[in-house]
RNA sequence: GGGCAGGUGGCCGAGCGGCCAAUGGCAUCAGACUGUAAAUCUGACGGUUAACACCUACGGGGGUUCAAAUCCCUCCCUGCCCA
């Protein structure tokens, strides 16, 4: 049985980590209580934060107890760890329910019960501290030539954006975060992007300075596709966690067409697969990774979705190869029985179901030869349909090559 | 607080009185090629319109002008230098 330590290494979670070896031990000796945060910036999380949870799962699993925190004190604030601008600051209104979302998305992944595994939430802490007695406390243990030789700021310092005094504090709180959670919780380990380690690092600092006390940190590589784009972005925008924001539908479509170099990764990332049959699938060439893809993408739904929205996702796939699909899963407009008495247009149609954005938009599109109704293309501009088209009072609509949309009468 | 440079379409970035719905790059969308992959090539890329045309848009507001993204005033915001 390998440790948690090279079951994460082995699949690539592993980008820094302090003192591996120490952390090694420790984590095989006892139940280690460890944390990771969440940024409470929207309702739901997107799949790029599927690597810490990915990554605390492996480590729940194991025995250790997770403690997801999410920053909604350090949310008022805002992390320039990589960021560009200042990123705007939220209503502790918003943060709490944002909180709340990604609480129960947690749940599907992890057990946050209380006992098996905590979810807090820094505002509890943050927000009733008091200014001078921060600076005593805390604020003594930190030297500003320390902090700004950090690569974290250190750009932001040297580049013309410019750093505020409160993102210059935001190292500080979740430094302190680490502290209070090691001294009420005990916890000894956090985990977090690799943009994340100079935090980690602060916390440890603190850690040792006021309690005397090792703790560890470690980080995972940040996650980047094949083309070096950010994860999760697709043409629609991110890929969320929220089946209101991404249909489980479109979150199965975003993994089984990921880049052929990414299939393994992912798998080995995303998925709880064995690792011989993550090398299996990943070793395929050519159209044989297409069997890997539908493998990551079944089991990445089935982890968010649950089982029942993985199968009917799967089911709807089959449209893309001309089987025997269950299309209850495809995005679906309804739309009256009258207008298909009086005629509609295509044109019409395609900016009700959101396929065009405008009518101008579908009128390109049908000029350009990608909008299809029951798979026939349609170059008329002007083309109406009515209830002739229609098959047992729906009808089936493609845009381009991949994105399918039902219509369906009332 | 003083001096300077800026704020342009999803992003970067030209334009500096009419020929500007605004060059170019990225991103995006469609087509070809394919494997629901990548790369490549072609085309499109504010909105209403069958079309003429019209409407909205270059940080906000006001003004000059037949005409402003472009000139003037003012406010807001950002960065740099000095205090």
């Amino acid at each position: 049985m390998p440790s948690v330590l090279e079951t994460l290494r082995e699949r690539g979670f592993v980008q820094q980590c302090t003192d591996e070896s120490g952390l090694q031990e420790l984590l095989a000796k006892k139940a280690v209580n460890f944390y990771c945060g969440f940024d409470p910036t929207a309702e739901s999380l997107h799949c790029g934060s599927l690597m810490p949870i990915m990554a605390m799962a492996h480590l729940q699993r194991a025995g250790h107890k997770p403690i997801a925190i999410i920053g909604g004190g350090t949310a008022m604030i805002g992390d320039p760890s990589g960021k560009t601008d200042l990123r705007k600051m939220l209503t502790p209104d918003e943060i709490g329910r944002n909180g709340q979302g990604i609480l129960g998305q947690l749940q599907r992944y992890l057990t946050l019960d209380g006992t098996k595994g905590l979810f807090v939430n820094n505002a509890d802490w943050l927000m009733p501290l008091r200014y001078i007695d921060f600076l005593r406390e805390i604020g003594r243990h930190f030297k500003v030539n320390e902090m700004i030789r950090a690569e974290a700021y250190r750009q932001r310092l040297e580049r013309e954006e410019g750093l505020t005094f409160i993102e210059f504090n935001y190292q500080l709180l979740q430094a302190y975060d680490y502290l209070l959670l090691n001294r009420q919780q005990g916890c000894r380990l956090q985990i977090g992007g690799d943009d994340q380690w100079s935090n980690i690092l602060a916390g440890l600092d603190l850690i040792r300075k006021d309690q005397g006390k090792q703790s560890y940190g470690l980080t995972f590589p940040l996650l980047t596709t094949a083309r070096g784009e950010k994860m999760g972005k697709t043409a629609g925008g991110a890929v969320w966690l929220s089946e209101e924001r991404t249909s489980p539908y479109a979150f199965y479509q975003y993994w089984v067409n990921v880049d052929d170099r990414d299939v393994e990764r992912f798998l080995a990332y995303f998925t709880f697969l064995p690792m011989d049959e993550v090398r299996q699938l990943g070793k395929a060439e050519g159209a044989a990774l297409n069997d890997g893809k539908r493998v990551l993408a079944y089991e990445a739904t089935r982890l968010c979705h649950g089982e029942e929205e993985a199968e009917k996702a799967k089911k709807a796939a089959e449209v893309f190869v001309g089987g025997d699909a269950d299309l209850s899963a495809i995005p679906t407009t309804n739309v009256e029985r009258d207008a298909f008495a009086a005629g509609i247009g295509l044109v019409d149609l395609l900016v009700k179901t959101g396929l065009a954005d405008s009518k101008k938009a579908a009128k390109r599109l049908i000029e350009q030869g990608g909008a299809y109704v029951e798979g026939v293309a349609v170059s008329d501009v002007n083309h109406v349909l009515r209830e002739d088209a229609l098959k047992d009072g729906a009808l089936l609509l493609r845009q381009g090559k991949k994105k399918y949309h039902r219509v369906v009468v009332d």
